[in-house]
DNA sequence: CTGAAGGTAGACCGATTTGTCTACTTTTGT
DNA sequence: ACAAAAGTAGACAAATCGGTCTACCTTCAG
């Protein structure tokens, strides 16, 4: 991967999830990156392929994240707390790989691309069923009973988004804790 | 209200719902409507005028259709099943009064203007505390215990956000009926 | 040494953006 | 009846949009 290339990347990601991908011109990004208009155009086909680079950097940053902060949690529980900690870090700006919180990314820009077909729209699709899979692995790691473990990670999807929209739209920075105390009480009656 | 005023808002809004905020252009809004320029800029400032005017046109009608959704059930687990199987008809595009599912509105605004202190942001939020509100209100009005009402409110909130999000992101059309069984074993416990 | 690949600066293109304006017509309340 | 308000069509402006292109420079592997 060429430097410029990814210096576009990371440059219009922030760009991206400040603004809005529409609210965000080709030349913002240049002159913000100081990059020439040439070199993005050799990289990337259009802007649409490079919002799908950036949507990838995000997904792969993101799980990343996500996965190192559920990994040391041995139990059940320990799983369910690490998750909304790491909400809680997110939505508070303590956690320096993801960039000042806006919301969730790939919510964002499926606002900006509604049609379910479209490769933009798609590509957003797939990260929630990324998180989704990794959730799962984690509960499988611990050789949880697997249809208790497919309800516990629907279960907390609902519960994640739920927190990240209550975050974001209503500006309830303490979302991911009351979520976290749902949850416990959710599986209280599972366990 | 004029009836052109109104008939700007009606088109802008089902515009911006299907393309996003910044993807429509002013223009696009007149072309499909057949109202003239002047006359836009004669009850709207400017742009951001009119997406307030949107945002106002849609939070009545969506608490509107709620409340009339929820207002015939008489007990909690009916008030329960009535909100999700409401949210199940509108993410399966059979409330007429809702248009076509493109997500939360709100949501979807928000992610185009990002600050908080942004009056196109702070009237998505009063969206959402104005249906956090018309919950609440639906349960005092059963008598139920002040406490209790809360935090049914509340999770329900959190869950009601979830499943829109899955239904719209995941395109996952049965979000409402999972969220509805989670909402179920919830308050199991509770009551 | 040489040539290909990657990069730079920025002029340029047509289309589109929000918004202003003139000149005129229709509607409406008193 | 009459004046004010609301409406019409559309030219126009300055800025910006995504994208193309020329001409040149730098880096580096064979």
């Amino acid at each position: 991967m060429s430097a410029k290339r990814l210096h576009l990347i990371t440059t219009a990601f922030e760009l991206f999830y400040q603004k809005g991908v529409h609210a965000v011109g080709i030349n913002e990004i240049l002159s913000e990156s100081g990059v020439a208009k040439k070199t993005l155009y050799h990289h990337f086909s259009g802007k649409d392929e490079l919002v799908l680079a950036v949507l990838e950097y995000r997904d792969q940053r993101f799980c990343h994240w996500l996965e190192g902060s559920l990994d040391a949690a041995m139990s059940c529980m320990d799983k369910i707390d690490a998750l909304f900690d790491a909400l809680d870090d997110w939505f508070n700006d303590r956690v320096d790989a993801l960039s000042p919180f806006h919301g969730c990314f790939f919510i964002n820009v499926s606002g900006e691309y509604s049609a379910p077909d479209h490769p933009i729209h798609q590509q957003c699709t797939q990260h929630k069923r990324n998180v989704a899979m990794l959730l799962r692995g984690q509960f499988e790691a611990l050789s949880i009973d697997a249809s208790l473990g497919s309800r516990l990670t629907d279960d907390l999807c609902l519960l994640k988004e739920g927190a990240i929209t209550l975050a974001y739209v209503q500006g309830d920075r303490k979302a991911a804790l009351k979520a976290k105390d749902t949850a416990k009480r959710l599986v209280a009656a599972d366990l």
